[in-house]
DNA sequence: GCCTGTGAAGCTATTCACAGCT
DNA sequence: AGCTGTGAATAGCTTCACAGGC
């Protein structure tokens, strides 16, 4: 298996390498890849183990063969569809700047309990009612879901989502949510990312 | 020093002991904060450690003073001051989403491009044209930033940051910084999130 | 000579397990 | 008996350093 922060590294170099490369690159040596990741080489070379594609130690690794090999681990057969609950300011930002993307990802639709959004399409997406989770989802055979509701709600549609066959949580409710063994979640409240930032901001300025 | 992990769960800890705990609760013990939070109770102790707060084997911990005994580990004497670049949907999200909590961390000026947005008061808090960055952050002594601008810029801009006294900076932009050893960089690149939560979301699926 | 792949070492984070307290 | 604080053990992640290839 993987390691978390070695599957989020693999999607970062990917993303290097087919935004970032221009067209008449062929390949490159692990140092340059990681100089543009901002990674050592060490550690780039102990990820790309993890998806079975050896470089040369001549030209270094072929930039369209190791984008493939990425994809290979990445992802799966076809694209997963994606739900997003909460269409605030917050969930709304998320839904176009995923649109924006070309993306192995698809957010097939949007939840609101906000009788003004449902029915509607918002952002290019179709919106619900959260009444019509275990509906939708089951029926579309949604296995992720992004969290953008108030935080006293948030576990209940958790517990919905995940009954309804979610097995992978983006989380970005700022509340600790309950889920089974079985349901990957990231948590991603923006309070606690800001308070840590701050926080090692402050012991940085204190130190000098 | 403390470390990454801990500073984020200390937060969280604060957050619950201070929204989610009733008025007449006096103490907790370990296993009960640690299931709020859903970490272990030996992890809560640990993390507490850092604080040199103690609790007692028959009360466990008083709600009142390990809130303030976390804040004096998290908080400095004034609140952390705090500016967002790039007033997009995201950008307006979370200004108005930090609006909401109140915090020890303020944001006291956001910054974009658009000359339809610059010198207004946008989700409760000035925006200022880009080109007065460095102005107005070394004025206002800021010393966190958000970055929610595109990500052909986000390098310039958060150049531009560092020189002018920021030391802690929260990255939306999907694309990795390069910032000098003393500053903190936090990245929370939405895609790469969600497909490190599809790819464990496919590998649960195709196990059972 | 400069690269890759990788065993081994080093470092960090988490959990175990228990002494000591009430 | 049931809790806290913590040394020791374990697990997980990153870097080192070098054999082997071109």
């Amino acid at each position: 298996m993987i390691s978390d922060k070695t599957v989020e590294r693999l999607s970062l170099y990917r993303w290097l390498l087919e935004t970032k490369v221009d067209k008449d690159t062929v390949s490159l040596f692990s140092h340059q890849i990681a100089a543009m990741a901002c990674v050592s080489p060490a550690q780039l070379r102990r990820d790309l183990m993890t998806t079975g594609y050896s470089g040369s130690s001549t030209r270094g690794y072929s930039v369209k063969e190791l984008a493939g090999s990425i994809a290979g681990v990445l992802d799966g057969n076809e694209p997963a569809k994606v739900a997003l609950i909460g269409m605030g300011n917050l969930g709304r930002a998320i839904v176009s700047f995923l649109r924006g993307r070309r993306s192995r990802l698809k957010v097939v639709a949007t939840f609101d309990t906000d009788s003004r959004k449902t029915g509607r399409v918002i952002s290019g997406c179709r919106c619900y009612g959260q009444n019509r989770i275990e509906e939708i989802v089951t029926r579309e055979q949604i296995s992720v879901a992004v969290i953008t509701v108030p935080s006293d709600v948030a576990q209940k549609v958790t517990d919905r989502l995940v009954n309804a066959g979610v097995t992978g949580i983006l989380n970005y409710a700022p509340v600790p949510l309950r889920v089974p063994e079985r349901v990957y979640l990231e948590n991603r409240d923006v309070t606690t990312a800001l308070e840590k930032v701050a926080y090692f901001a402050r012991k940085s300025t204190e130190k000098e």
